[in-house]
DNA sequence: AATGAATGAGATTTCATTCAT
DNA sequence: CATGAATGAAATCTCATTCAT
């Protein structure tokens, strides 16, 4: 058997076992019998357990950008490209659970090195987020141009809001027709509200 | 040396030593040693490692609980309470951080029994959001009333946007100053877009 | 409480668990628990596990010795003397199944020092048993004395088949009813066994 | 090393240790050092102290029931196929003491699971002395059968008596010529016994 | 007479990892 | 390319035992 059929199938059961069971919990006996080889040879391949997570982290990483990126047009208005990257996030977590609980639940949590990696995925996500908001204000004709810190605050927080919402349209029923629906529910909250600020209209403290 | 003394340091310790490692990652003797007692008396006290992390689980979600309702004046209109709710969420979180952590990011991968607990204590900040949209668009005059599942969505995206929030906000410097601006910046992201449900205003995809 | 009610409690108490879970599965916190008194008392009055299980053996032997011997009328013949033995052996390790248990089965499996302990005490009893064979050899004008080392093998066999019996009988139903029929069926085999022995009728393997 | 020959090493080690020391107190540090093995290889073979314990019971008790009935001719009649059988028996426990020490003291001690083993094996002892017996009394021309209850009895007599003279037997010098005449003890005082039986000759208390 | 508080030592068990073949 | 055999290190948890009061 080819090597790369077989990196591959450890890279898949290894994504398993660690959304599963956690990092520590893992045990590379578990994936070494899943993915249907010996362990001396998921350390030839992958070298160790550090190893081995990091990979999964990566290819998992990368799956999941080049999923956001494929289903956005890159010609297309911002909102469209909003609606259609988010669309694309929530219809990728939903297709790979595994992957996205590696990512989004494991890998932050076992150690500075995962985070890193993870963070760095993150920070791509971002960085596409925060580039859709300025443009959106700029292309409203913003008055004055918010605030870099706020900027990045709301890129966070609509991150945080789709994630929150992957998990959970994906604990429901029905979750291949729910995708759309959860998309739009988070569009409708935040395209609204991204107006609104492009706009200038803001809440204060001071008006209650 | 009284027991409820000791069990407090005992908690204190524990939870540090997983916020940090993770729960299994974490050692018993590490919660030990940083609690200043011996191992044994850390089983008298509390049984299990499992029990321990459910003791920790339990107390840290009770204290933000506690942290944010008494943020909250129950007799203030709907944008006052989510501004003063959040506001308490951001100001506990960045006051515990290991607590939030537990919660947050180590809690909820390690096993059914502690995924239940924290989803609990999330359901219960998810209710008090679900209340305060409903209110909101009633209060509002929203002609016809918001879909239900439509509201667990934006409450669940609010939420998740507030959980991310704390963890960016958390990681950077002057935590102190930048808990405020963090609650604005969601407030005026989140306030505004419910506005625009309540008064009917929605983006379709059909538009772009 | 005066410490001879104590003691005894105390003593009740460690019978009862070493007989159900052995010496070493046996724990301190058991006993003292079912004894109703701390552990520090219980080391206070009885020093250390391995001296109250050397006084559980003592006691228990004690007991089993003097039930025995009260059951035995000196002055009777010695098939009589053999008859109320078996009885009141019979007798009193049903009605003290853990005290006999203790002794049977635990005592001699826990390192040297018990097995001594209990070993004295088997002593006893087959020096009973030998007593009665030779006089019995010698009352019934046995022709040349039977060797030595025969009767003690004797006497251990009739010590074996009794213990060997009493275990049978009292896993049985119908325990007290059954207590005489168990010991007439050992004085069938054993007594006739033994007066052909007297007689010099002897079974040779060159006769078959 | 073939995985055959280390773990037939192991359970030599596992049943000398558990002999020694009974089943609580034995360590599996000691088992795996005297065994000429590293713990973990300990447990990827027999998995569990409780298994090893198992399988050494079952070890022992196969090797000493296949023991007795090599030592028995099927078609000799019925004393000498019980000479055989005792002699067998006490030769084989003689030759493997820490064995019997394990079926006969440990063994029962140690919670259910371990005491049905060794009971059934018990149990296959007592069905062959069970069977001598009745067939001997048939043979014999016996006026009335014997009543089951008291053949029962007999048996676990017989059984008791070999049990308590091979522990007793084992114990002093000069073993080999011993075993014997430790046969030859038994079977004058069971054979004449039995016999007398047949004949309907019995004790009855009333007589004295 | 009696105990709540505390621990050193050691038990079983698991796991990531490496050779020799 | 592939693996059966093997282990050092460390995990959770228990227990007999002792003080200070």
């Amino acid at each position: 058997m080819p090597r790369e059929v077989r990196e591959r199938q450890m890279l898949d059961a290894a994504v398993a076992v660690f959304a599963r069971r956690g990092y520590r919990a893992a045990s590379m006996d578990e994936i070494a019998e899943l993915a249907g080889a010996s362990k001396p040879l998921v350390y030839l391949y992958l070298h160790s357990k550090e190893d081995l997570f990091s990979a999964c982290i990566r290819r998992e990483a990368e799956a999941l950008i080049a999923a956001v990126q494929a289903s956005v047009d890159p010609g297309a208005p911002a909102d469209r490209r909003l609606w259609n990257g988010l669309r694309g996030f929530f219809a990728h977590t939903a297709a790979h659970p595994d992957g996205w609980a590696v990512l989004h639940c494991q890998a932050r949590t076992h150690g500075e090195p995962f985070a890193l990696e993870v963070a760095a995925l993150r920070q791509r996500l971002v960085d596409v987020v925060t580039r859709l908001i300025t443009e959106t204000a700029e292309a409203g004709g913003c008055p004055e141009p918010l605030p870099e810190v706020e900027v990045a605050g709301l890129a966070h927080a609509l991150v945080g809001a789709a994630e929150s919402l992957a998990g959970w349209s994906n604990g429901r029923d029905g979750a291949a027709s729910c995708e759309r629906q959860t998309a739009e529910t988070l569009m409708n909250f935040a395209w609204t509200g991204l107006e609104n600020l492009r706009n200038g209209r803001r809440w204060a403290p001071a008006r209650a």
